[in-house]
DNA sequence: CTGAAAGCGCTAACAC
DNA sequence: GTGTTAGCGCTTTCAG
């Protein structure tokens, strides 16, 4: 493996010079970069980032925690990151914090440890102490936060938007509405909480603590949940759940139980996943705008980083109704 | 931001017991460990990565390289990896190729420049004589490949799996059979296309490439392939599919032209993606161990960094037929 | 326009 | 057990 002073020896020119060539430095003649270049490419050398990030203390990386990659939610979001790093010349890599504390911090630690330049967290679970510290000491953009002004974050209307995915089903008939909603731990959870809370009681139904369901994205615990309400009580006749993703397995266990989805059950999910809309009986749905929240997360960052402490602002996007089958009623 | 000195001035002792305490030596006295700790707890000290790796050329960080990690095809390869690496005290990075080697060669990169140790890479699409330089001057382990024997790679048997999955068509009555195959720049896509071909011939069937569909994991195009054979020719009576991902578009399809899939119309997936048990109609596919793909690319990777070059060797994985009910025949 | 030299933060001989 | 010191490979003043 051969060094910037293999390349400056075999061309005769100092390590300053090589450098100045690698940077693209525009005060090296024409003869003298040239006799560089020459020497790099019969050399095959190739630069130690090593050495360049340490003296600059950057490395033009930035990091992407997502909490579980196989969520096709995350994949548009990480999409729009990944368009706008490339533009400004910083590349992107991502890690799975598997929605966990121990794994969450494992990867912080590139950032404390100059790894990399900055950090774009989606749906941060770890308590607000730690990630209002860590986000004020790096440059940290936060995905799915929505009320702590201080922080720079990038969502949409969490509560807003479960308030008007449960207020259509009650507008369709249903009255016993169940949410299945995640781990309490994630912010958008309790968020979308309070909607479902809010929409059942402006229309006058009573909340009732125990129509809430906590499963993890997990076809099991989801059938768990779905026998011991339906069939233990039967008393509901409609689910909002915060993900589609829980929505397939929903509709499986419906199938089971020889319930109607779409006709006598109402069903909502959340993210407007691809297969939402070829699933039987195709799934209403609440849309975000997946590819903008990526790239206004990574525009954002990149303004910390380049110092702009200012720029540290939150921005919310519209969500959007997806209204399909599965939360029709039949008349009867 | 303090330094290894910092602390070293603090703790009234050299940069160098401040080094052996970070590394736990073993050899620095209680009482002196004490007193660095103490220090590095006061200023708030983090490690600079940046040096240490510098120092000993390493970066303890692996890349997987995905060529999309919308496809959950390959979130279950990641936990396998994942878990491998963090009992071997491997941080593990991905990043989204897009099956292009502009992005590949970008993340390539990574490595050559020493900011990643090692690279998984899957499903590689460069030219073989690209891959093959790359593996042999850094450690990586490829995913998917399957017959050059000097490569470091693990993967199912792809072109047998395929002649399995066309063999049951053919055996289910089905005689028209076409393939969706992927962009021939995946090696996977070249080998399943050699199991069709083979399956055909060895059936007494005819190979007609017509009948052959070059298709991105894209809706579109997927709906346009299927008008061009289906409508235009109006002679095919099954599919064979090299993603379960491509079939649920195809599903989708059939079902607009009142084709009858599992009845008059053959249709076998691949990947065993877990909305295939769900669609309706449930979906013949191919299953791949997953997991256990990622764990052995993980431990391959491992020991090649650690030096074994002989450990560079190539693992074949078994695959599995999952019969349901896209490819049933009705008898009329 | 180019070179010499300092130094980024850390580790690891080598001394003592 | 602990300190001194040389460098890992690179960039960047500062001279000339």
């Amino acid at each position: 493996m051969s060094t910037i002073l293999d390349v400056a020896n075999l061309a005769g020119v100092s390590v300053a010079t090589v450098s100045r060539v690698l940077n693209n430095s525009d005060l090296v003649i024409d003869e003298t970069r040239d006799k560089v270049l020459k020497a790099i490419s019969e050399l095959d050398y190739k630069p130690n980032m090593l050495g360049r990030n340490l003296r600059r203390s950057s490395s033009k990386v930035i990091l992407t925690l997502v909490p579980n990659i196989s969520n096709p939610y995350y994949s548009e979001i990480v999409k729009g990151i990944q368009d706008t790093l490339s533009i400004n010349d910083y590349q992107l890599l991502l890690a799975n914090s598997e929605a966990e504390w121990d794994v969450e911090s494992k990867y912080i630690k590139l950032l404390e440890q100059k790894l990399v330049d900055g950090l774009i967290w989606m749906d941060a679970t770890a308590r607000s102490k730690n990630v209002r510290k860590i986000s004020q000491d790096y440059p940290v953009v936060i995905c799915s936060q929505y009320d702590a002004t201080d922080l720079c974050y990038v969502s949409i209307d969490n509560e807003k938007s479960a308030y008007d995915a449960v207020s259509h089903l009650i507008n369709q008939g249903y009255r016993r509405i169940s949410m299945f909603n995640s781990n309490q731990k994630f912010r958008y959870a309790r968020l979308r909480l309070k909607g479902y809370q809010n929409a059942l009681l402006d229309h006058g139904l009573e909340y009732d603590e125990n129509m809430v369901e906590y499963v993890e994205f997990d076809e099991e615990k989801i059938s768990t949940s779905f026998e011991k309400l339906i069939i233990e009580k039967n008393s509901i006749d409609a689910i909002f759940t915060i993900s589609d993703f829980n929505a397939q397995f929903i509709i499986r266990e419906a199938d089971k139980h020889d319930i109607r989805i779409g006709k006598d059950f109402g069903l909502v999910g959340f993210d407007n996943l691809s297969f939402s809309s070829i699933i039987k009986p195709s799934l209403t749905t609440v849309d975000q705008p997946r590819y903008r929240i990526g790239t206004e997360a990574a525009t954002l960052l990149i303004e910390r980083i380049k110092g702009h402490r200012e720029s540290c602002k939150q921005i919310i996007l519209d969500h959007k109704l997806i209204i399909r089958e599965s939360s029709l009623k039949s008349q009867n």
